[in-house]
DNA sequence: TCTTTATGGTGAG
DNA sequence: TCACCCTAAAGAT
């Protein structure tokens, strides 16, 4: 697992509720200069849970402060028992030292300790969209998102990069949903039939809760295993089309294309996903 | 060993 | 649309 999307930065805040949820601040460093002046108001607060918001994560003290993170492209946590430094040329920003472990925020540039109040106003935190991994979240809230005046004129490619329609989908996750849905990414949201959109909001939850629960894998329980028995490692059997171009879609044969749209590369079975032949 | 690329997001032009 | 923040791994030499 590289660079986090949704599923990922749930799982390490997950690692980070089970070490340290619960338990008193015994030390704190804080090594971004505008942050240093929190050490003191951290020390000895309690932890009582880790947030994720998409890929923002909210780690929450009993003293109404919270640390909002947000790895971007390179940040990452590190989780080991208390004060073994993990071993990394990374430069660290943040370490939180419990009784037992410690957690430990690598190479993250958006780090920022925060009250209620600023929370609610934050930038980046108030423009997001429902988080994917929501289980509250059902298809009919992102058909519903999909057939709104805000985002039904735009593309699907578009839409699945935007954090603002939902929150913690990124470039793998876009195109390994849209593959599940079987629609091309150049469509526009009103373009898409009823069926489409319900197939499309229903692609998008589950392929995000698998790669929650598998660690990064969007291909089924059953694919996987026959493809690790076929002895495929990791990065070769972890999705149906994302960084296959060249190779055989595995659901048809025919070969995966890449495409860049808008910079951002997107991975297309060009006979499973066939582009939008509609006015 | 060097160069390129990448799963994110912002801000300038 | 692009440069940039910062880093690791893959690809080229």
């Amino acid at each position: 697992m590289k660079v986090p999307e949704g599923p990922e930065i749930r799982r390490a805040a997950d690692r980070i509720e089970r070490s340290l949820a619960g338990s008193v601040m015994q030390d704190v460093r804080l090594t971004m200069p505008r942050l240093r002046r929190f050490r003191s108001r951290l020390l000895g607060a309690r932890v009582t849970g880790v947030d994720t918001h998409g890929k923002a994560m909210l780690t929450r003290f009993d003293n109404g402060l919270t640390l909002y993170s947000h790895n971007q492209l390179y940040g990452r946590w590190y989780i080991t028992r208390r004060d073994t430094l993990p071993n990394t040329g990374r430069s660290l920003r943040v370490a939180l030292h419990g009784r037992t472990h410690s957690a430990w925020l690598y190479s993250a540039t958006e780090v920022e300790i925060l009250t209620d109040e600023q929370l609610g106003e934050h930038p980046f935190l108030r423009k997001l969209g429902p988080d994917i991994l929501d289980s509250t979240l059902q298809p009919a809230d992102i058909r519903m998102r999909l057939e709104s005046q805000r985002f039904q004129r735009r593309t699907l490619a578009a839409l699945y990069l935007d954090q603002a329609f939902l929150a913690g989908v990124g470039n793998y996750l876009r195109s390994e949903i849209l593959f599940a849905a079987r629609l091309h990414p150049g469509v526009r949201a009103n373009d898409l039939d009823r069926r489409e959109r319900q197939r499309l909001a229903r692609a998008t939850l589950t392929v995000s809760r698998r790669a929650y629960v598998l660690g990064g894998v969007t291909v089924t329980p059953k694919l996987m295993q026959s493809l690790k028995r076929a002895g495929q490692r990791y990065g070769q059997y972890r999705h149906w089309v994302f960084a296959r171009h060249g190779e055989p879609c595995r659901r048809c044969t025919a070969v995966v294309q890449r495409r860049l749209v808008a910079g951002r590369a997107v991975f297309v079975c060009p006979a499973c996903q066939p582009p939008a032949c509609r006015s």
